[in-house]
Order: C-alpha cells, then structure tokens, then sequence
RNA sequence: GGGCAAGUGGCGGAAUUGGUAUACGCGCUGGUCUUAGAAACCAGUGCCGCAAGGCUUAAGAGUUCGAGUCUCUUCUUGCCCA
C-alpha cells in the first residue's frame, strides 16, 4: 500500500479546474459565500486560516447542492502599518504591500481554497478607490457627507485623528498613547441621518448573532428624553438642558455645560477659564474616558431659575464631564441620582436631594440610579419612574419650557485621517474659501509616487507640489483636500465591488449587483461587531439612496462570527516570550527552553498575537502535515463560534485519520466481491444513509465539529463491514457517496479518492432519502427511569410494545410485579410505565 | 454597576431541541506486532461497588410521567456597554 502523499495529492488538486471552480452559471440559485478580506500584514496566521476554512467549506457545500457561487478574496490594504515598514525599511508603501499580498496570496492557495482569483481587488489600487472617490462625491452631492470643525481624538504617536471605537480606555487602539482633545475640521458621513433605519433594521437580520444585533443596538443607543429651558437669573438668556431623566428635575442642584458650551465665549479672555480649558483638552471624548476621569468644573457665577420650585436658584458650571455633541451639551445635575453628577456634587459641596426611593432613610452614599416611587417632588410624588417621566414632560410642554425628544448615542463618522497610505478625498479648496468636489473625469485622484513619509505631520500636505491644482469647469486655482480616508470606507463597500470587480465606468453593473447581493453568508471575526458591519450597512443605504437602481437594503442576509485560534503563551526566566518552537515539553509535564534547558513559565491559552509569540504559523504546519489536515483540525476541535486551541497533537492526529481514509480507500478499491447477502446490503445502505443525514445537517448548520464524529463514526462503521456480504458495486458507489461529503471539509484527499474509486458526476451532492427508518430503538422507562431499550417497528402500537418488553427478562419483572397505573407514550421515543407496589 | 452568553468525564466536546446523558476525538490502561522505540492493530476507560445495583450535567429548589435542556435563587467564568 502507497503511503498517502499529500504535497503531491494537494498540488494536483490545486491546479485542477473540477476541485478549485465553484461556480455554475447555469444554476438557478446563487449563493454569494464572503469571508471578512484581509489586511496584507505579510503572512496569515491562524486566526485567518480558520475564517478560510470555514468559508470554503459553506461555498463548496453551496456549490455541491447546485448553487452558483461567488466565494471572492481581496485585501484591505490601504493602513498604517504600511507606512510604518516604509520608515523603517526604506520600502515605498505600494511596494511593501504588494511584496506581502504575493506572499499572503500564496499561503492562502496552500490551503485548497475554492476562490475565485479573477475577482480579486486591492483596496490600494487606483482602479478600486477611483470608484470610491466617485461614491464620495456621490455621498456629498446627495447630503451624506459635511465638513464639521469638532472636537477630536488626537492620538499623539501616530499623529492622526481617532474615531471614538478606536480609542480605547481612553489610549489610542493601536499606538496605546493617551488620546488628546484637539479641535479640527473634519469630514463626516452622516451616519446619523440612518440612525432610525440601521436601528429598525437589525429587526429583519433573521440570519445575525442576537449579540451583534444587540451590541449594534447599544451602539446606537436611541433613548427616549426631554429639552428643559432654564431661565437664567437676571437675564433673558435660557440654558436649554437634555435629560432622560427628567422625572428627577426637583433633584437638581446645579447645571453642568460643556466646555465648548455657547456660553463659554464669555469666558474667553478669562484667564482661570483658559487654564480649566486646556485641562479638559487632557480628558479624552469618550464617554467611558469622561465617566471615569475625575470631575472638575468652573463655576461661572451665574445662577439659573428652577423651572417647578419657585425661588429656587442652580449654580451654573462649566464641566469635563458633559459632551457638546451629544444633546444640547448642558445638563441639569441631580446627584442623588446620578453617579457623575453625585461625584461633582461632593467635590463642590453641592445639595444631594433623593427624589426616588431606595427603600432606605437615610442620606445617600452614592448615586441610586435603582427603581423606585418618587418623593420629594411635589406633583410627581408616590408615581413610578416610567410614570413620572410622562407627567413631567406633559407639564414641561405645557409650560413651554421644553419637549420630549429622541436622541441617539450614535454620532457621525469622521472620516478624515492625516496619513499618506489610504483614499485620497476627492475635494478642492478654492481661494474663496468655498469646497467643492472635483469632477468625476478628473478621477482617480492618485497618491503622489513621491512621497516623505520620515517628517512630521500631514505626508500629503507637506509634498512640495500635489495639493497644488485648479477647478477643471473654471480654471480657478484650488488646493486639494490633504487628509486621507479612514480604511473603514474601504471596506464598507468591497462586498459590493465583488460583484463585478472589473466593472470600468462605474463602481458597479447594477445589474450584477442586484443579482448577487445580498452576501449570502458573511463570515469573520467577532471583532468587527459593531465599526466594519454598521459602516458597511450604512454604505449599502447611502448607495442607495444615490443609485435608486440598487436594491438591496441589507449587506448580509446572514452572518457567522467564528472563535479565535488561541494558544498558551512561553515566558523564560528573564520575562522574555518565547515561540512554541522553542520550548519542549517533558512527558511529566515540565515546560523547558530548549537552549538552556531552563524552566519555562506557562501562560493561559489566549489569542494567538506576536506580542507574546503564541502563533503558529500556518505555512509550517501545511508543509509539515497538509492542509486536509490543518482544514480538518481547525474545523474539529471546538464548535467553530467558539475560541480554538491550537494543538500540535490535534494536526497530527488529524493527520493520522487521513491516512487512514486513503488506507481505507486502497482497502475499498482492492475489495473482494463477497458473496452478497440481501439483508445485509440493505442494512448497510440504509446505515450509510442515516450517516449522510446527519453528515449533511451537521454541515448545513456549521456544526463542523460534529459533522468530523461523524465522519469517524461512518469510518468506524465502514471498516467493520469490509467483510461483510455486501456486492462490491454496492458496497463502493456508498463509499463514493461518503467521500463526496467530505469534499468540502478536505478536497484534496475526498477528490483523490473519488478519481481512484471512478467516481462519476463528482462535484454533485449525493441524494439522500429523506426517511428509510423502520426499525427504531425505543426507550423504556419504569417511573421515568429508563430500564432497557427495545427494538420495535416504526409507529409500532402501543400493545405490541408491551407484548415485546413481557419477552424482556429484565424488563418484564418491573411490569408483572407490580401495577401499571399510567403509561405515557411517544412514538418511536419512549414508554413509561407508571407502577405502584403491589 | 448594567446587559448578554456559558458552566457536561483527566481534556476538546456531543445530545435530532423536554424523551437512552457522556456520541466522536485526545489522553490514559492492558494486549498483539517489534531487538527496541515510533507507527499500526485489538480491548478497556464518567464516579462508587467484587457484583446486583446505586449515583452523576457548577450548587440548591421548582414545574413535569420524564429536565443537561424550561422557571427561580446562589456561585463561577467569558464577552459587550458604562
């Protein structure tokens, strides 16, 4: 027997049109299969292997049932690291990603995967971001984008301004430097105009993880309040005030604005205000930064007019802790419940009223924020929150100090980043001061070849010559936009390219879009919950919008976020990490370094990252045991939602199952032809059915690791019968049946088998009959403890039953022992007996 | 602090959705083969017990003829939001 040489066997495949096409044009059904594209980083890892394998095994399933499927790859490659490897080793940005997109390109046909490489995209080619600069201006000429001067997250270290999803405790996401406040103007998408629409849609997302519709639901955070104006003492001027909880308005003690507050324009010149501002600048623009930083504030002397307690008089102060963009950026504060204001309240020796019971009498201890009747609060008093709220906004409008409003937590996305490496935004400075977009024959707007990425600041403002240009319809002088897209908008519309990749006029044939789309299955990582699937919901509407032709509402019917590949993690003596390859482990469990000998410290299983050299390269162990073998152990170790851990073991094992499978194979293919025996055949047919069955479920419903029992369940089952009497046509067209099932989890090794076993119509799923069972195990339960199993005939009645168990030597004695008081039966399930002592 | 998951042998995990708990794999134990090891093959393997039998799905209660699955309480872990 050949031992099974899976570098050979994979290459073959590999290069073969029948195991790597997975589409048929002329079935009726499409099926658009997606993995999350990755960024060009140089080489994949683990974590991309599985995304991969997971995707591959859905679009050949598809593909196998009939459908025509699109299972496209590309690469997010406009980014920062880009850069960074150009400063260091003096390699233009084009060329470091492209070197790595090669390289990754590679690895990924390593893997047997079922792309379609002629659609592959670059989001760094001028062909596809010509296409997004075209659906830039389409977004500002249909109000879907504004130029805004705010705030902003300053990350320091990289120079550039964060979106609020990429601060993260209050320190840049990836720089990890302490984020700074810093006024800039800045392109936005409106994302909020949608904010109503993303909201209610997630409703239709039937095939979407209740949890990322749930963190896009907070996310958005629509939440149901009221504006109060507040009269200000001795002047004519309102502070006009948000709240969601305005049933705590006899709470009050002070209001809180901030920093950037209309009003502050009074302080300008004041020089204690100049200094309280520049250490708010300190504080990120985070809520979570703001909860978490310690409160100060400025008071500013002026006192407003409580608008329900007569005579009653609120010190006015500027704080760090109120955000102008969300609400009016001016807030009543009620400390009794509210942990911030409570916290302001203390500091400055400021009334904490409780307004809401905590079901104790004594003074507060912190804010109670719990539920509760209302008390001290006049005509709100002994009604419920919910309660409290609608009276009080009723009186509010009735007075016409202020009314209900919805507000949303979800803020525009600003897009505008000072790099080199990514979308230049199509627009012109004119020497009048107006902005307008360039025209669309002008595009693409390329990067500069030429570029000093080693000087501080803006690459693109600082090149001697680029920003420099005219307004093509007048002649006018202009200077470009110098800042750079987000790489978010790069991948907020790929999906979309994919559809017709070469496509030259515009983004997209509306035609092929509105055959493929939606992404029937879109699958990546959990980490892309929120930022990447709303960005990209939100694209698919703006797109809509501007191209009525469009139809599709949705991205991605349905969506799969897989686990993390994870691994422990080697720290020497000194504290440094080390790579798994080297440490060595002894059989009684001690980890060493295998340079020194000396004790290794073992950390947890955790994410695979290069920090702490846990990886695993994917190269090496395909080259060491083959991708069927990696495909095989990525997809069965662990429910493939769930995190993995990766196990040298576990490949090798995998490896060992495979061999055997060829084994078998050479074993099938050499068969005698017994002597048949017509019970047995069916026996045999009917038990390789009930294997498809499940096999096919399994796959169906991404339970990969339970479709791999099966597969070695019917292995199991197969070898025992060999010898059996069974006709060796029989015995080998269900074997065939078997290996075209494992085609999408290990193509490589299920096409070898079925070209040595002659299989015809290979890429076709086997039939399955729906239901051949006539004999079905029946559990029998004396009490509800189930005593024995009984084999009966399918939807056996009831009598018969009992007549088969008095047969039973252990069973009968429960039952001519004692009463039968009740029997509960379920067909083709159970039978319990209900007995009494006699 | 709030929300959402989850908790099953030594380990990864299964359970057709309220109906035989522990499938399948790893590991381990014994055996065959081998000069030896590796590989391969065979057998065993939840716990207690010689056995008959009893117990067991984080802990406790409840609903039910019957609960890993449903309800409540508690504990633990993970994720998201503050």
């Amino acid at each position: 027997m050949e031992r099974y040489n899976f570098l050979k066997v994979e290459k073959k495949w590999q290069n073969n049109s029948l195991s790597t096409s997975v589409r048929s044009p002329k079935a009726k059904n499409k099926y658009y299969c997606l993995e999350m594209f990755p960024y060009p980083s140089g080489k994949i890892h683990m974590g991309h292997v599985r995304n991969y394998t997971i995707g591959d095994v859905i679009a050949r399933y598809k593909f196998l049932n009939n459908f025509n499927v699109l299972h496209p790859m590309g690469w997010d490659s406009f980014g920062l690291p880009a850069e960074n490897a150009s400063k260091e080793n003096n390699l233009h940005p084009k060329e470091w990603t492209n070197k790595n997109i090669k390289m990754m390109k590679d690895q990924l046909k390593l893997l047997g995967l079922s792309i379609d490489w002629n659609l592959e995209i670059s989001t760094c080619d001028k062909d596809y971001y010509k296409h997004q600069q075209e659906l830039f201006i389409d977004f500002f000429n249909n109000g879907l984008i504004s130029r805004k001067e705010t705030y902003v997250n300053w990350d320091p270290v990289e120079k550039t301004v964060l979106a609020n999803e990429q601060v993260v405790d209050g320190k840049g996401w990836r720089s990890g430097a302490l984020v700074e406040r810093k006024r800039l103007s800045q392109w936005f998408f409106n994302i909020t105009k949608f904010s109503e629409e993303l909201l209610k849609e997630l409703e239709t997302l039937h095939g979407w993880p209740d949890r990322v519709k749930l963190m896009q639901k907070n996310w958005i955070g629509k939440s149901y309040g009221c504006e109060v104006k507040f009269k200000i003492n001795n002047l004519k001027d309102f502070i006009k005030v948000f709240t969601t909880r305005p049933d705590t308005i006899f709470g009050a003690s002070f209001i809180a604005l901030s920093p950037d507050h209309e009003l502050s324009n009074k302080f300008a010149d004041n020089n204690d205000f100049i200094k309280f501002k520049k250490l708010c600048d300190k504080t990120g623009t985070t809520e979570e930064a703001l909860a978490n930083a310690e409160k100060f504030g400025f008071d500013t002397n002026l006192k407003v007019e409580h608008p329900f307690i007569k005579d009653k008089l609120l010190p006015v102060y500027f704080s760090n802790f109120v955000l102008m963009d969300y609400g009016t950026g001016a807030i009543f504060g009620c400390p009794g419940h509210d942990q911030r204001d409570f916290d302001f309240a203390k500091k400055y020796g400021l009334d904490i009223l409780k307004v809401v019971s905590d079901g104790n009498d004594g003074s507060l201890k912190e804010a109670y924020t719990g539920s509760g009747k209302i008390i001290n609060s006049a005509f709100l008093n002994d009604l419920n929150i919910d309660e409290a709220k609608k009276k009080i906004i009723e009186e509010i409008e009735k007075k016409q100090i202020g009314q209900k409003k919805i507000l949303f937590r979800l803020k525009d996305w600003g897009i505008s980043r000072q790099r080199y490496w990514g979308c230049p935004i199509p627009m012109i400075y004119l020497e009048d001061g107006t902005v307008v977009p360039v025209e669309k024959s002008e595009l693409p707007i390329l990067l500069p070849e030429k570029i000093d990425l080693k000087s501080s600041g803006n690459p693109l403002n600082n090149h001697p010559t680029w920003k420099n240009t005219k307004q093509l319809s007048t002649g006018k002088k202009a200077t470009r936009e110098t800042d750079t897209l987000d790489t978010f908008v790069d991948s907020s519309w790929y999906f979309l390219r994919f559809c017709s990749p070469n496509h030259k006029d515009s983004p997209f044939d509306v035609e092929k879009v509105n055959y493929w789309m939606p992404v029937d299955q879109y699958i990546g990582g959990i980490e892309h919950a929120i930022l990447h699937l709303l960005y990209s919901r939100f694209f698919t509407k703006g797109i809509n919008k501007c191209n009525t032709k469009i139809k599709v509402q949705e991205p991605f019917k349905n969506l799969f976020t897989q686990g993390m590949v994870c691994h422990e993690s080697y720290k020497d003596k000194n504290g440094n990490w080390l790579y798994p390859e080297e440490v060595e482990k002894t059989p009684s469990g001690k980890t060493f370094k295998i340079k020194d000998k000396t004790e290794v410290v073992v950390g947890p299983p955790e994410s695979m990252s290069k920090s702490k050299k846990n990886t695993i390269d994917p190269e090496t162990m395909i080259k060491r045991y083959g991708a069927d073998s990696v495909r095989w152990f990525i997809l069965s170790d662990s429910p493939p939602e769930k995190d993995i851990q990766w196990s040298d073991v576990g490949v090798s094992s995998a490896n060992k199952f495979l061999q055997k499978i060829w084994n078998l194979n050479y074993l099938i293919k050499n068969r005698k032809n017994n002597k048949s025996e017509k019970k047995i055949e069916e026996n045999f047919i009917k038990k390789i059915n009930n294997f498809m069955k499940k096999i096919d479920h399994s796959i169906n419903s991404f339970k990969f690791n339970v479709a791999i029992a099966n597969f070695y369940e019917v292995y199991n089952f197969i070898k025992n019968n060999l010898d059996e009497k069974i006709d060796n046509r029989i015995f080998v067209s269900n074997i065939i049946n078997i290996m075209k099932l494992l085609i999408p989890l290990t193509p490589h090794l299920a096409y070898e088998c079925l070209e040595i076993l002659n299989a015809k119509n290979i890429n076709k799923w086997p039939e399955i009959a729906a239901n051949n069972v006539e004999e079905v195990k029946l559990a029998v339960q004396i009490n509800g403890k189930t005593r024995g199993v009984i084999e009966t005939l399918k939807d056996e009645h009831k009598d018969k039953i009992y007549e088969k168990i008095l047969k039973d030597q252990k069973l009968k004695k429960y039952l001519l022992d004692n009463k039968i008081i009740k029997t509960i039966f379920v067909k083709n399930k159970i039978i319990n007996y209900i007995i009494k002592d006699e």
